[in-house]
DNA sequence: CTGAAAGCGCTTACAG
DNA sequence: CTGAAAGCGCTTACAG
């Protein structure tokens, strides 16, 4: 079933057809009546394909999710504990406006061209891109192809500077604020050694979380100290290769921030094995708030990120980007908050 | 750049660079490399709405996520545990194949149209659907448009007796193996007093694991128990009612089999708020082993479903029927596994 | 208000 | 081996 048919049953012609479907508004309302009385009792729907090769979109939008170093984990995908509600949230949000999204694994720097490809070949309207790393040069090339994209966790100041045209909003959380709230419960209750488990520096909130506990403990008298500070790349697996060097070197700090929950539960399990306790022993702090963090004994204190909020707001972004061709380069923070539970404990 | 700018470039008919990019054998090497050299040139990909236009495919497959008990639920997207890796799996395996995913959620009997409708207009090649609920009709119709379809979790009975025509495969996992495999490892433990918190009766695995669990404790010559036949519908909530229910009953059996791993752990939250301990006052088995599985204390000791291994399982399907018109109707078991932890001990 | 016609960017018989 | 032409199913100026 095709347009021309409709029109030979409804008697009129394409043109109409298509007028009546799109909606135009020089169509009385009789004439619009009698086509989509044919339309609704044949079911029919345009063909996408032929629609956006004439130029309508193609109400898809394509979600590109990175996690390079994780390429060759054959379990991937049961660790990933953020990108999971993400992805659902931004198909869920997506197809309540009517809007097909096309999801994308990207695993390695060399893939990101694939980000290119897909806009290439016209697959989508626009592109939300979440993940542990980001090719800048794909992203301004895409976006100087007149595509809108959404980035969400990425410096707005690099965007600004990088990016020469083309509409994009970039989405973090106030990384920097939860960061010092979570530093100032440990120090608040009592904690002076607090040690660090980092994310991937190559990341936004892995460099601002980073760089944020080491200012608080500064801004509070304390240096922080390069013994406790732990490398982690937001990996469960270097998280436990990390934790566990430090326990050899029998000099624990009283508390241990890290700044991705998958890390805290790997420095958790370690350290249980270890048979050194939560928090009696040591107090552990995560960040992300993902499903597992309360899920775990002791539940974890940790930051909550409103992962679904972002993703619902990537999704209302992309979506007004799409109908706005002014548009320029645009940034947006969503708030953090401390939730504590049992993982971390007063000391001294 | 369309293939009309490669053609000029290449100094060639636009029929030459199709046959070039669709590796038709009577293009001399020659042509073909002068032809690729100013493709790569350019970095030129064919507009995939006017290949699919021309008779191509699109290269798209659609993996429909059917979860209607959850629909008005904000978290929903937190808790499946299920869906997740599934869906992971399934994009990964797809892209690494150079096939791109259309994830849709249907959240009603009435979405279940936009199945049919994302087929009309011809969005994809074939399908996925997974979920806790099926529309044989709307299965029945698109299958009979001539798309393949691989369904999870559904009797092949059924689908051979319900659907005339058309390339469908359906892929359950052993539930009556895994079912038989618990409820005697209970029955081995000493237990005889066993419940069931039962799942979905619209569901095959929901409806095997049901019956399998009553047949196995008839041929021991044990009669189950109306008042310890639960109905939790795979639900969190509904599965938190019915233990409550059972608790006030003041009358426990010594372990519950619980038809999926959020049952169960819901089970053990109400438990652990009542005083009752697990496994010592009563032994909880689960079905899925999904990732909390082993992070909740105490770990759950459950049936683990291949999920991964199913989720590459229909897109080699799915691919392979797309690519074989003949194909018909087909069924897969894969195959589950006892995985025995902490949360059931031996009683009397 | 509405239809005929051109055009979107491909692929593929067809003819040579 | 290769090009000119038709056709895929739409949308949208254009003309009336």
């Amino acid at each position: 079933m095709k347009s021309e048919d409709i029109a030979r049953l409804a008697g009129v012609s394409r043109s109409t057809v298509s007028r009546v479907i799109n909606n135009y508004s020089n169509v009385p309302e009789e004439t619009r009546r009698k086509v989509m009385k044919v339309i609704e009792k044949y079911n029919y729907s345009p063909n996408s394909s032929a629609r956006a090769l004439a130029g309508k979109r193609t109400d898809t939008i394509g979600l590109f999710i990175v996690s390079i170093a994780e390429r060759n984990s054959a379990t991937r995908v049961y660790q990933n504990n953020y990108f999971s509600p993400f992805i659902e949230a931004v198909i869920d949000t997506a197809n309540a406006r009517g809007v097909y999204v096309l999801v994308h694994s990207i695993f390695s720097v060399r893939d990101y061209a694939k980000i290119k490809q897909a806009f290439i070949e016209r697959r989508m309207d626009a592109g939300i891109i979440v993940g542990t790393e980001k090719n800048i040069g794909v992203i301004a090339e895409v976006a100087a192809m007149g595509y809108p994209l959404v980035i969400i966790d990425y410096s707005p100041e690099d965007i600004m500077q990088l990016v020469g045209k083309g509409r994009i909003a970039v989405i973090n959380s106030t990384d920097d604020k939860g960061t010092r709230e979570m530093i100032e419960y440990l120090l608040g209750s009592g904690h002076k050694d607090i040690g660090i488990l980092a994310g991937r520096d190559n990341t936004y909130s892995g460099r601002v979380r980073y760089e944020t506990y080491r200012e608080t403990l500064i801004k509070n008298g304390i240096e922080p100290r390069a013994e406790w500070d732990l490398k982690g790349e937001f990996i469960k697996k270097i998280a436990e290769q990390a934790v566990t060097r430090l326990i050899k070197t029998g000099n624990l700090p009283t508390a241990l921030f890290c700044c991705n929950d998958d890390m805290a539960i790997s420095a958790m399990d370690v350290l249980l094995r270890e048979n050194i306790k939560v928090p009696d022993d040591i107090s552990i702090a995560g960040f992300d708030d993902i499903m597992p963090a309360s899920l775990v004994k002791p539940a974890l204190t940790t930051v909550h990120v409103p992962i679904y909020d972002i993703a619902r707001k990537a999704v209302e972004l992309v979506l007004e980007m799409i109908g706005d061709t002014a548009g320029n380069i645009s940034a947006y923070t969503m708030e953090t908050k401390l939730v504590i539970r049992e993982s971390c404990k007063k000391t001294g």
